[in-house]
This record gives structure tokens, C-alpha cells and sequence, in this order.
DNA sequence: CTAGTTGCAAAGAGTTTGCATGGCG
DNA sequence: CGCCATGCAAACTCTTTGCAACTAG
């Protein structure tokens, strides 16, 4: 099962140049307009998702976004979206894995990390007026 | 400005008794379907999340799911949802505090707790089998 | 050849909006 | 009385599904 169609394989390639991106299935339906139809991208995207290729994170508005972590480069890292400029980042490694342990010890509670999108101002808007 | 009518208040006082639980337009919708309109209900959501007394927060599929934060008591609480039993808790404080300053000082980054909903496997779920 | 996959269009779910009526202040 | 808010239904957006045709293995 899971068939390595042309469709399948431009989906995954369209993830793999946008490895810190989110995209939603529009940005990719879009894209790749002439060769995937919706239909595809939606199906494939449940698909990913369930191979544990993509992850799906929260969005200001009502669309899902995806995160592709099978290349690993997004893999148990916890990503911060600033609410100013949008971009979005990794949390350092250390921060994350204390916080991680914090979780555990203190409430129990064992973080999936790479589902996590946390919410707040970034380094170069936290500077800037609103 | 922002009157208020019986709608809003019986909204507001459905949150008010469901504190640490986040509830969806349809959540509402239903419960008060003999006293408040679906669209009522949508324009409360949106003032509401307005003026600062809610908060919009992910949910794992596409409906949005509101949690209010007016009273005080999920002021500034990162909470955290179980992925199995779907439950939301509050982090311990000092677990937050101590993440919230790892990450201004290692990445700069000014964290707007009370937007954030972490995921992972809570204590009474990581004891049973999947 | 067979099971998984695609496209298209139609169906669904959740949310938003136009408009006339109703109600708070 | 004036302005904001409500109800209803229609409009929208995003996502899912049925079905026949197609294709990777």
C-alpha cells in the first residue's frame, strides 16, 4: 500500500524546500495547481499525517496547517509563532527539554513536542511599537 | 456600545461555569438553543474574544474552541490537552514561569501564555495502554 | 491484474453576513 | 428615540466523499 504516485511525490517535495513552514492545504493546492488536484492534497496530507510524516498545528484562523518532520529537522522541536510578524522558530534545545522535564516531574503530563505551537512576541517585534 | 442583552449574558454565564473547559460555537449554540440564535452566538464569540474575556484556542480538528479568561482563574495559565482523553489542565506555575523566562532569555522571545494549549499523553493516560 | 490513487463535482461542517425587526440605554 | 444586537436564511470557506477512470507495483 501507499503508492509513490507523481502526485504523492510533489507534495512531499513541495514540503521538503519549506522545512520551518506551515502551509496549509490551499498554499499547496495553489502551488501545485496544474499537476495535484484538491482532492489529492487533502487525501494526501491525511495520509502523510498519518505516517507521522507531517505534523498539523494550530492557525490564528480556521485553516490546518502542516509541518513536514521527516526530514528530522523539525523533529521534538517546539516551534513559537510570533503574533506580530508571523514567523515562526524553533525553541532552543535546552529550554525545551527542561520545560519538557519540568512537565513531566511537576504535573505528569508528557509534552508531544513536535504538536506544539506556542504564541507570543519574538526577539525583533518585542523591540518595534505596536 | 456592546449592550447587554439576555444572549450575552446567558453566553457569558455559560463560560463562567465552565472555567477550565474550552467550548466550541456549537457547544453553546446547543446548549442555549432555546435563548440565544447561532449567530448571536458568533457575534458574542468574536466581542468577546475582543474585549479580552476569551480566548481562541486550537483543538485538534477544524472548529475553534473558546476558553474564558475574564474571571481570572486561567489568567496567564499555559494549559495543556491530553491527546488521548482530550482533558485540559492548567501547567504548574512555577513549571511555566521558569519556561516562559528559559525562553526570553535563550531566544528572545516574550511567550503570551494564556494563548498557548500544549499536547501530550496527561498522568492518568500514560499509565494505559494505547 | 489488483489495490491504491486521482479528478471532478457534489455534499458537509463550521462560520460569516445582509437585512428587517427588536431591545438596551 | 437612536443605535446596537438579534434571528433567519443565504452565502462562504475549508474539507470530505462518491464514483468512474487510471496507474503503480
Amino acid at each position: 500500500m501507499n503508492y509513490a504516485t507523481e502526485q504523492r511525490k510533489s507534495i512531499i517535495s513541495y514540503f521538503e524546500k519549506r522545512l520551518d513552514e506551515s502551509v496549509s492545504a490551499a498554499d499547496i493546492a495553489s502551488a501545485l495547481a496544474f499537476s495535484v488536484s484538491k482532492s489529492a492534497v487533502y487525501r494526501n496530507l491525511a495520509l502523510l499525517e498519518k505516517e507521522g510524516k507531517i505534523v498539523r498545528v494550530q492557525s490564528g484562523d480556521r485553516t490546518a496547517l502542516y509541518r513536514y518532520v521527516a526530514s528530522g529537522k523539525c523533529e521534538g522541536k517546539i516551534h513559537m509563532s510570533c503574533v506580530r510578524c508571523g514567523k515562526t522558530e524553533h525553541v532552543s534545545a535546552e529550554a525545551a527539554s527542561r520545560f519538557e522535564k519540568a512537565l513531566k516531574d511537576a504535573d505528569g503530563f508528557s509534552l508531544n513536542k513536535g504538536e506544539c505551537l506556542l504564541f507570543g512576541v519574538c526577539k525583533d517585534c518585542s523591540g518595534r511599537v505596536k
